[in-house]
DNA sequence: GATCCTCGAGTTCC
DNA sequence: CTCGAGGATC
């Protein structure tokens, strides 16, 4: 007995001297002992757990690494939303946040008029945002964001993070939920890679993906081999025993006496100067951070200020991420070529010497049209510099002069299309240039197909790129017609197909025989004629026929046709050859569903509101809730202006959230739309 | 005739 | 997402 004691004291001790070396390893960033000291310590208490298993405890830091893989990651619900933040990316929209803050203070009382507001300003880490769940100081639960109500369950994983006590210290309260970012630094990010060449496995591209990588391991064992660090900047619920704050920081640097890491350089600062100063100071040190940051976040310090403040759909209206400019870099214009679209229009398409910005590798890029070259006065064999608009899509700065090379070539229009031969042309007063081959092009003829059996048109699986090629430059399907006389026999013979992928194409062509009427009528690509016209064409006229039999004039009567539009339709249906592949299409028992004339003419709950969708709802996709809004009789629009009627965010909205912010337009999150439509759950 | 609002079209990478 | 351009509105 005595022999127990002495063991379970030896234990106890042991695990408080490794959680406190791991305390200073990666909370302090200073060690007291060796890596190899350290060994010892794990060695011993392991030998002495695996002697008393009965011994062995959650918390114990062997434990880090003992769970077994799973299937799937449940999912959690967050006690308390975890939010997204506005975003800035210059200086006027930083001076216009302070604004509202400053006046929503000074009317709140909480500010003098001469006074200005304090935050607290920190590093946006680039990595994943995670709630980390603790009960009577120990560590239960953690979830990553998800849509910030529910997010997928990683405790055995987080368990593995060194960085995050798995026991709280000091005097903690009853429950807390801890929010914070898990990131990899650039360092370890480094080391990881080489391992990972080494072992002949996948490399990660960034920091970050690395990372969401590790994180979502389903065998926690793997994650616990990975560099993974935690940074807390805020918290979720929080109750029990908790001293009386005033501030955000006062918060995070209590966080900290807990055990936590908190956001490294944080600052309490006075007046949007000082902010802006801030932003630019770090931009400075940017590149010689450990870790990557998109930017820095400024928080309104006071916790009662942050209340009086408030929330606007899901973000707070206290805080604001400001962010650094898409990342840009240079590298060589190799070539410009030209692709044909399926209107014939020739775009140039810059060829880059491979260069890795913003997190991916990027190799072209699109330079819009002769204008826009000329404008930017690129030419092949520049240095240019290329950066990710919006953060996806590659675009080419421009040139960098000094660095011109003797042989630098403009850019000429090709006089001919590249695919077919046929002469290009450009309109006097149009920017693009287009080919004048119609359908005898090749190209223009894959693009159409493509584009009929798109999602938003036929909706037609398993019909890609690739098949299309096959199919059109055997000659074997010419018109959208004659791909509904395709057999499952002679695709099978087809390269990369099997006899049933062939099947599953054959049945998706089958189920595409009735489509609506505006998808028929999309599908078609009728010039000037995309998804919403073809709607109302659709609802106006009601059949294929009527919208055949239509002169210009009957035309006209469609909302927002005019006579371009009116002239384009008419002289399409007046081709011969469009009338022969409606025909034919006809033969294959393709025939457009019967427009449902609504019965109920009274006034749906959206009629004549026009709603625009930002975000990531978070049980919605973006198509399924323009589908309700359109249902209930309200428009869906793309970008915010004065007559939008509704503009609904959802998770990481951008500037149309910002936009509608400024032009005062009433914003909804997907529970306040649900109520609109009267589907209040 | 000018201005504002929308729609259409094209696009990258994995 | 962005640009260009058609349509509506004043």
């Amino acid at each position: 007995m005595e022999q127990r004691e002495s063991v379970v004291a030896r234990i106890d001790a042991l695990r408080d001297t490794i959680s406190d070396h791991n305390h200073r390893y990666y909370v302090l960033d200073a060690p007291t002992v060796s890596d190899a000291q350290y060994d010892a310590l794990m060695r011993e208490l392991q030998a002495l757990e695996q002697a008393h298993p009965d011994l062995i405890t959650p918390d114990s830091p062997t434990q880090r690494v003992g769970a077994r893989p799973v299937a799937a990651f449940g999912s959690v619900r967050h006690a308390v939303a975890m939010l997204s933040l506005g975003n800035a990316f210059d200086d006027d929209e930083v001076l216009a946040f302070n604004r509202r803050v400053q006046d929503t203070l000074r009317g709140a009382g909480l500010l003098d008029a001469d006074e200005e507001a304090e935050y607290q300003a920190e590093y946006k880490l680039d990595g994943l945002a995670i709630s980390v769940r603790y009960e009577q100081g120990r560590l239960v639960q953690a979830a990553t964001r998800g849509d910030g109500q529910t997010g997928e369950d990683v405790t055995s994983n987080i368990r593995t993070l060194r960085s995050l006590p798995l026991k709280l210290r000091g005097d903690y309260p009853d429950v807390l939920e801890v929010r914070g970012e898990v990131v990899m630094t650039r360092a370890d990010f480094e080391r990881l890679n080489e391992q990972q060449r080494e072992r002949g496995e996948k490399v990660f591209v960034n920091p970050r993906n690395a990372a969401a990588g590790s994180l979502r391991q389903l065998d926690p064992r793997i994650t616990a081999g990975r560099p993974l660090r935690f940074y807390a900047y805020g918290w979720g619920e929080l109750s029990g025993q908790v001293p009386d704050f005033e501030t955000h920081s006062g918060v995070l640097d209590w966080l900290a006496t807990l055990g936590f890491p908190v956001s490294p350089d944080r600052e309490v600062l006075r007046g949007v100067d000082q902010l802006l100063d801030y932003y630019h100071r770090t931009g400075q040190r940017r590149d010689s951070l450990p870790f990557e940051i998109d930017g820095v976040v400024y928080k309104v310090n006071a916790l009662q200020a942050q209340d009086v403040l408030g929330y606007v759909a899901r973000a707070p209206r206290f805080a604001l991420a400001h962010k650094y400019p898409a990342q840009e870099e240079t590298t060589v214009l190799l070539d410009i070529e030209v692709q044909v679209g399926r209107t014939g229009a020739i775009t140039p398409v810059a060829r880059l010497e491979p260069v890795f910005v913003g997190g991916v590798t990027v190799t072209n890029a699109t330079l819009h049209n002769e204008d826009e070259i000329r404008r930017k006065d690129v030419r092949i064999g520049d240095t240019v510099t290329v950066r990710r608009a919006g953060d996806v899509i590659p675009e080419v700065v421009g040139p960098i002069p000094d660095l011109r090379p003797a042989d630098a070539r403009e850019f000429v229009m090709p006089v001919s299309c590249p695919v077919c031969g046929s002469a290009i042309e450009r309109p006097e007063d149009e920017a693009i240039a287009r080919c004048t081959g119609g359908l005898f092009c090749a190209a223009q003829r894959k693009q159409s197909l493509l584009h009929a059996v798109g999602r938003k048109a036929l909706d037609i699986d398993g019909l890609g790129e690739k098949l299309i090629e096959q199919l059109v430059d055997s000659g074997r399907v010419r018109s959208l017609a004659d791909l509904f006389t395709l057999t499952v026999d002679e695709l099978s013979r087809l390269e990369r197909m099997g006899p049933k992928s062939a099947a599953n194409l054959v049945a998706a062509l089958d189920k595409a025989r009735t489509p609506s009427l505006e998808q028929l009528l999309f599908a078609l690509g009728i010039r000037h004629v995309g998804e919403t016209t073809a709607r109302a064409l659709a609802l106006h006229f009601g059949s294929l026929q009527a919208v055949m039999d239509a002169d210009e004039d009957a035309l006209l009567a469609v909302p927002d046709v005019g006579p371009v539009v009116a002239a384009s339709i008419a002289r399409f249906f007046a081709e011969p050859h469009n009338r022969e592949v409606i025909d034919a299409l006809g033969q294959q028992g393709v025939r457009a569903r019967e427009v449902e004339i609504r019965s109920d003419q009274r006034a749906l709950p959206l009629t004549g509101k026009t709603v625009v969708l930002t975000g990531t709802l978070p049980e919605w996709t973006r198509e399924e809730a323009s589908r309700h809004v359109l249902a209930a009789g309200g428009k869906v629009s793309g970008s915010v202006s004065r007559k939008t009627s509704y503009v609904v965010a959802g998770d990481a909205a951008g500037s149309k959230l910002t936009r509608a912010q400024e032009l005062g337009v009433p914003v909804l999150d997907e529970a306040g739309l649900k109520a609109l439509l009267g589907m209040q759950e």
